[in-house]
DNA sequence: CGCCCTGTAGAACGGTCGTTCTGCCTTGCC
DNA sequence: GGCAAGGCAGAACGACCGTTCTACAGGGCG
């Protein structure tokens, strides 16, 4: 009677393999560690992992989908308050380097993952392009509200500023990299909404 | 009698050997290819590879090393030509951008190893940072030289569009990336030089 | 000539990779 | 009570990892 993939229990061995994996992949990386490790640290055996997950690339795709499900969280979080689309913007941008500033951060995980997938056909590069594809369409859609012919090219240049930030944000002073951030981003929305008043 | 690591003849088959760990670690990444296949395809032996370098780690930082040196040498190029700076920088986001539309462009090499080398007393991790370093202070020398007292912010907002630049490259429309790199850095430069006339 | 360097060729090392397997013990539902 | 499902424990698989080894062939230089 175990549920289908929209099942509401996960099985805490299941999402202790899943924690475990975040945590590790986002911290140190996808090839150089291996299963043992992931099974050993969430305290689970080899026959229990392979209950859950087919094989070790299931796995990574299920922590790039559960850090998917948390940025869209926080995107819909910030949509949802109903600000004007420039503040949403800003609400955005300011997670964003919310997240650049916090502990354990290690860059882009999506950006990190594809960097180790280059092959494009592979399901986990593909997932990357999913997301990546997503966030540029709700940056796109909130840059539209502001002013539309424009829209697009201020969509890219947000996104190029949150690729390169969430890059350095874990090579360079990080304080210095979200002022950075901020402010280009700021400058780009005043510049996006200057052109249409109000 | 063989040369230190000033030789002028550095072995056919050690050229040979880091070619082809240039094109495939940039091209499939570094922790998941063997030196068994650069060997192979290098047309050498093992023995012959372990004569020339003390183990992968150390091929990976002469990859690094040779990847140093060609982006070195093409900025040098570019200042060397003597223009003023405003100039000088837009020539360098143009072989950015050039780079970025070229056949096999697969991100930036740095980038892509520190993404598999979090750890940041890895010597790999390390030799990132210094070419980082190095070109931040490129860039700054040549801001400072536009205009003093905000030369540090913008050299770090022309990094962080080559960043964003360079990770959305191998995953967005090629074209589309360099339109909005260069026309950043153009508003970019125009700013900064606004700040105190000629 | 003799020696060292560079190269080829191939076997072999211990270790780890991802994966599969056989058991046994609990838990909860029919 | 019975029985399937989920988890634990641990052995074992073949393949590949990075690395070391022996053995031999050519070539330049003292």
């Amino acid at each position: 009677m175990a549920g289908s993939e929209t099942d509401i229990r996960p099985s805490e061995a299941r999402q202790r393999l899943l924690d475990t994996a975040t945590r590790i992949f986002y911290g140190e990386g996808i090839h150089s560690v291996g299963v043992d490790r992931i099974i050993s640290e969430a305290k689970v055996t080899r026959a229990t992992f392979y209950r859950h997950f087919p094989g070790k690339e299931n796995l990574v795709l299920a922590y790039l989908q559960a850090a998917d499900q948390a940025i869209r969280g926080q995107v819909d979080t910030a949509i949802a308050a109903g600000l004007p689309a420039p503040d949403t913007l800003r609400a955005v941008a300011e997670s964003i380097a919310q997240g650049i500033q916090s502990a354990g951060f290690r860059g882009c995980a999506f950006l990190n993952a594809v960097a180790e997938y280059p092959d494009p056909d592979h399901p986990v590069h593909q997932a990357v392009l999913t997301h990546r594809q997503w966030f540029l369409d709700t940056i796109n859609t909130l840059m539209a509200s502001i002013e539309k012919t424009e829209a697009e090219p201020a969509a890219q240049h947000f996104v190029m500023l949150r690729d390169g930030a969430m890059a350095a944000g874990c090579l360079f002073d990080r304080v210095l990299i979200c002022e950075t951030f901020l402010r280009g981003v700021e400058g780009l929305i005043r510049t996006h909404a200057a052109r249409q008043p109000a």
